[in-house]
Formats: structure tokens, sequence, C-alpha cells
DNA sequence: ACCTGAACACCGTTCAAGT
DNA sequence: ACCTGAACACCGTTCAAGT
């Protein structure tokens, strides 16, 4: 550190493909996914933007790229927790899996809306589901019904839903709250007799939902138990 | 039409916010969500572009406004079709509404993505969630159900799910496909067996999933079925 | 083989100015 | 009150050119 200059020998590595794609999952990690720009990413690897087409085809080719990064750390994790073998428990093997991919997920915010973003099949994805749909096998479901299961889950079997009411991040005060609340109470009284019975309970959660860990999981067994019962009927 | 001269008398009605985002909407029907630009959508009121910021705060504003109009269309056709009362039959009641909800968005296809976009609860959206609450409310859920409800819906009490594979709009032909498919055997051996499987049953279906009715409907019952079982026994 | 500079056709947006 | 022109700071991308 304090004998190197600073401009001379770093960048003897030439760049990769593998490379750029790394710098752009933690650029987006650290400042956002507006700020995976092809410029700010060029710097980001000590390079001109221009210098990045060498590498990959375009920023379509980037954010395909980002989204196989992901779904190896994603693999990776899997790797290591190995849940119950489907064949003797496919709902708790699934359970695990999508859990742990929910994991990854949580680490990198912006991905979901990069994932659902994507138009084509990556590989990476079609492996996943592939698993996926191998533990469905597994524990007895025809092609035809695990289909449905593929659709019924849909994002949620890689851990994710898009929740349409983000909380805010600055939660403006308890009295403006509830001071909102009640001029609200006329318009929309459900939601706000909702609000004010759930802030009752949990002091937390005051204005929006909240996307906790209990609320997918909430909806996640909701789907398997139904698909169990179907699989066992069919 | 014959006798007018094209550049004369036409914009005598002054612009207006609602006529901007009404043409938002259908620009963004006709050409696609990409070429809703600040430019192109002032070209189609036939004005220039920074003449919009007179009627708009400015874009984040027309994707909120554009939200709104959508959320009209949805309240005008669930005007339409009252399904039953969710008194006697909530279950009922929340499939007709969701399934109108889901018919106005099929005719627009870019606006979940805009919808999931948003971060702020706008007034259209939070008075559609309060009737939704309201049929669950009225089946007799607790508020506490009833909150895992909506976040168990999520999306789909809107009427729609976004697909994590969308189907290609230039099927391959046939034996493209199939030669493909044979060379994923091996890699994604689940996926293929049910691709060949569906592909058999339904020719229409050959590559990628299908977020067709069925799909949406198959997914919205069992979420209804499961939330309709914890109802009686909470 | 790998990287760059200059340039192009786009964005959203501001600001002073027109009628 | 309503609209405009010129300009700014950005995008992604191409292409000929450098080492």
């Amino acid at each position: 550190m304090a004998t190197r200059t600073e401009s001379s020998a770093e960048p003897r590595i030439p760049l990769s493909k593998e490379r750029v794609l790394r710098a752009a999952v933690s650029l987006a990690d650290r400042d956002g996914i507006d700020s995976l720009t092809m410029r700010n990413l060029a710097q980001e690897v000590g390079v001109e933007a221009m210098s990045l087409y060498y590498h990959v085809a375009n920023k379509e080719a980037v954010l395909d790229g980002v989204v196989d990064v992901i779904l190896d750390e994603v693999e990776e994790v899997l790797g290591n927790v190995d849940g119950p073998p489907a064949e003797e428990d496919w709902k708790g093997a699934m359970r695990t899996r999508i859990l742990s991919a929910r994991e990854v997920l949580l680490r990198h915010p912006w991905a979901p809306a990069v994932i659902e973003s994507r138009s084509a099949i990556s590989p990476a994805i079609a492996r996943y589901f592939d698993a996926v749909l191998g533990l469905l096998r597994g524990g007895g479901f025809s092609y035809d019904l695990a289909h449905h299961a593929m659709h019924a889950l849909g994002s949620r079997a890689l851990g994710f839903t898009q929740e349409l009411f983000e909380p805010d991040d600055h939660d403006a005060g308890a009295d403006d709250a509830s001071n909102m609340l009640e001029q609200m109470a006329d318009q929309f009284p459900y939601l706000v007799g909702m609000m004010m019975e759930v802030a009752h309970d949990d002091p937390n959660s005051t204005l929006g939902w909240c996307d906790d860990q209990f609320e997918f999981e909430f909806g996640l067994d909701l789907i398997l138990n139904g698909l169990d019962g179907l699989r066992q009927t069919a």
C-alpha cells in the first residue's frame, strides 16, 4: 500500500468478461442499479467506456451476465445447505431451496427487477428451474401438474416477490402518520382500519406493507400446501 | 376532412394534464413503453417537448399518472360487471374482480412493469386495494389474516403475474426447436422432459411457458382456496 | 489482442424568453 | 396562461485509429 505508486502497475491483468460482470454486480450493490451505466462500469474497472465493448456485446449482455453471476451465487449457497431429498419430503426440499435463493437475492435488492427484465432464458436460470422441476418430479408430481406449479410459484420459486407498495425509507414521524391515517379514513376505510390494527400489534410497520420473511413464507407455504393437496388427489 | 387545412385550427383546445396522460397511454399501447419519451409524447399531442413540463412535473409524474389512467379503466370495467356480494361468496367476488382487472391489463401489456416500478402508493391504487380488502372483510377475514392475504396475492390481486420466461414472438420453426431440445436434454433433463410432454399435448406452446388465462386462474385459485381454508380454521 | 477519442443520435430537464 | 429555443449533462453505441 505505502510503497506502491498509484497509476503504474495496477491494471496488469487484462480485462475479462468475468471481471466486467463482477464489477457490474458490485457497482449495482454499492450505488444502485441506475448507476450501472457503461461509463460508470468502465470507470469501475479502470478503463474507458468503449473498451467494454471488446468484452461484452452491449448493455443487454451485461445485464444478462449479471443475472448469471447472481445465479452462480445462488447455486453456491445451495451447495452448502442441501435440504432433505425430494423423494421423502418434496415440500421441505423446495422450501429450503427457495429460502436459500431468497437469502442471496436479499443481498442484491436490485436483482429481482433485472431478472424480470430479461426476456431470454439464460442457461443459469434454466439450470435453476430445472432443479426446481426435479424436486417436484421427485415428489411425485406429473409433468402437467408440475408445469402448473411452476406458473403458480412464478418468481417466488427464485425467492422473491415484487412488492407493490415499497415501504418508505423515511417514515415521516408517528404523529404525521396518524394524522394522515385519519384524513384517509373515509376514502380508504379498510386500508386504514388494517393499518391501525397492524400498527397496534407491531409498531415497526407503521405505513406501507412489509415484505419481511414472514410474509414471504406465508405466501410460499400457502402455495406449497395447495400444491401438495393437488398432488395427492391427482 | 377534405376542406380542413392541416396546420391551422386543430390545436385549439389547450393541453391539459389529462390529455397528456391519455396520450401517454395510447402511445405506449401503440409503440411500446420504450417509445414513451417526453419528446415522443410531446409530438403525440402536437407540442414541443418542453411544453409538457407546464402540465406535469416530470417524467415520473407522467408514469404515476399513466397508472392512474389504467386504474380508472379498471374501475370502469368493474362498475359494469359486479359479481356476487362478498358476504355470500367472498371467493367468487374476489375472482370476478381480479379477472376483470386482468382483462384491462391484458389490453396494456406494458402496464404491469410500470405499476411495479412506482414506489409511492397512488390514490387510485389505494382505492383498488381498499376494495380488495373490503371483499376479504366482507368474507369474514380478520385484519391480520387479510393482511397476509394481500401479501400472498401480491400483484395477482391486480390481475397480473410477471412471467419469468416471456415466450418468444418468433417461434423458430418446429424442427429447430426439437433439435435444440435434444441438445439441451442432458443439461436440463426435467425442463426438456416437461416441454416434450406439454408440447405433445398442446402443439401451440412449443417453447417457453405460456401465461395464458388458465395458468393465471390456476395460481389464483390455489391461493384463494388456501386462504379460504385458513379463514375457516382461524 | 486490447484499448482509446471523437462523434452520433438519443435521453430528461432548466431557464430565459416569447405570445 | 401557455408554449418555445437553446443549452446542459447525461445515455448507449459505432467506427476508425492507436499500441
